[in-house]
RNA sequence: GGAGAGAUGGCAGAGCGGUCGAUUGCGGCGGUCUUGAAAACCGUUGACUGUUAAAGGUCCGGGGGUUCGAAUCCCUCUCUCUCCGCCA
């Protein structure tokens, strides 16, 4: 949620910054500003009779104590008045402010200065690459039949047993995914990051928190009987740990890992960009988060992005890193660095991360801040990424690696997997 | 699932319906003392809103009610704890 102060100061900074998202409803900025103004009208008026009727109330126990009855049953009747009149004003300020918070939240964040213009993925800015595309064998095939080939996924069985999108992995392919989920925490647990298990269901208030609530829960799969959310990513939970806290300024950066499953329903199309493992509803992520001082938290998100990039390099897979275009990013970022690689048998590139700076979008939500130098609470700056998402990953380490006699792992995983080759 | 107890400031823990935004202790911060530190002593220490600054207003788990006046009384929801049951 944006600062209010923000559109007060400079509405027409935020209307351009809008505009760069390909926000369309620009009226808003003005309309909440006009009910803002209203809103602090009524505040004052009700404030007023507010002071009026405590110290009336006040003078009434006074009175009362030195046992004037009669003056103080004026002074009730006085009471009885403001009252009557404070009533009506404090029903037109319940809803000013129910109004200006809804139309709030509708507004996204404001994406960075940094943040290229366009509306769609192809006017993405590519800002570097790395690793060589390999050359396949004759015989190479696409990771969902390596999957068969080798035994290593059994996407017709998640079927049976829950629907598409839910895979089953088996023997050596369940234990590359516990390889690179180990191999993943323990090098960003190297970097400094705490290892966090947070819960895989959240609650109302953390989905509002992170931003996925209100508007986006048909993304999310939601247990009714106990209104609890299957999250989406660790980021949701992880995050919220700070909800409502206010940080030691000596504490930040914050920076937390965590491995989790994670839920998405969005409706799937169908069709070769969405087979085997390139879009799932269940997946495994493992992601990090970190809680800056808000002037560094852009050194915090270059430091993220390089940190995913060496796991990337270490994995040996050909990547590049795009800067997402204001058209193409998240509601709440504000700066957003997406990671593909290379997926050889497909022959396109596949998302693996994305590592955003939401500045104190969501800490706005979530209201966490710290004390600065002159000890006053400020929001502070949430970030996150994947390091790493697995099933693109490990889709593109399947068909990368293909030859004739099998699947060659990156060095990085032999220790993990326990063999060098599937 | 059954029975009971509770929810107050960073933590612990008081609080008769009327100077209670809230006693006190711990912790934090500043100071005195000290070569330095500890101890001791003194002072200070919640958030939101509003303003140039203030005044004022709001907040004692959430919501509602009674009252001139609610942290204190009533209703309701949520959560926590204890005991019993069940159980990985």
């Amino acid at each position: 949620m944006l600062q209010l102060a923000i559109l007060r100061n400079d509405p027409d900074f935020v209307r351009e910054r809008l505009g760069i998202k390909n926000f369309k409803e620009l009226h808003l900025v003005d309309e909440i500003i006009r009910l803002d103004d209203e809103r602090k009208k009524l505040t004052f008026q009700y404030d007023d009779t507010k002071s009026r009727i405590n110290a009336a109330s006040k003078e009434i126990g006074m009175l009362m104590g030195k046992g004037q009855k009669e003056e103080a049953e004026l002074r009730k009747k006085d009471v009885e008045l403001l009252k009557n009149e404070l009533d009506p004003i404090q029903q037109k300020l319940d809803a000013a402010e129910k109004e200006v918070s809804e139309l709030l939240v509708r507004l996204p964040n404001l994406p960075a200065a940094a943040v290229p213009k366009g509306k769609t993925p192809e006017d993405n800015e590519v800002v570097r690459t790395g690793g060589n595309k390999p050359t396949l064998h004759a015989g190479a095939v696409p990771h969902w039949e390596l999957a068969r080939k080798f035994d290593l996924i059994d996407f017709e069985l998640g079927n049976k047993i829950t629907g598409s999108g839910f895979p089953v992995y088996k023997g050596k392919g369940a234990r590359l995914q516990r390889a690179l989920i180990q191999y993943f925490l323990d090098y960003n647990t190297a970097a400094g990051y705490t290892e966090y298990q947070p819960p895989h269901m959240v609650n109302e208030a953390s989905a509002y928190g992170t931003g996925q609530l209100p508007d986006k829960e048909g993304q999310m799969y939601h247990a009714v009987a106990d209104n609890f959310y299957l999250i989406p990513t660790a980021e949701v939970p992880v995050t919220n740990i700070y909800r409502d806290e206010i940080v030691k300024s000596n504490d930040l950066p914050v920076k937390m890992t965590a491995y989790t499953p994670c839920f998405r329903r969005e409706a799937g199309s169908y069709g070769k960009d969405v087979r085997g493992l390139n879009r799932l509803h269940q997946f495994d992520k493992v992601e990090i988060v970190q809680i800056a001082h808000p002037t560094l938290s852009y050194e915090a998100l270059e430091e993220m992005v390089v940190h995913v990039e060496k796991l990337l390099q270490s994995l040996e897979l050909p990547y590049r890193i795009l800067r997402l275009c204001g058209g193409d990013m998240s509601f709440a970022s504000a700066l957003t660095y997406d990671f593909e690689v290379y997926s050889a048998a497909q022959e396109r590139w596949l998302e693996v991360s994305s590592v955003s700076n939401f500045e104190s979008f969501q800490s706005n939500r979530m209201k966490i801040r710290f004390k600065d130098e002159k000890g006053k609470p400020q929001l502070v700056h949430t970030l996150n990424g994947s390091s790493l998402a697995l099933p693109r990953i490990l889709a593109a380490l399947l068909e990368n690696n293909q030859n004739e006699n099998g699947i060659v792992l990156p060095v990085a995983l032999h220790r993990y997997f326990g063999s060098e080759m599937i």
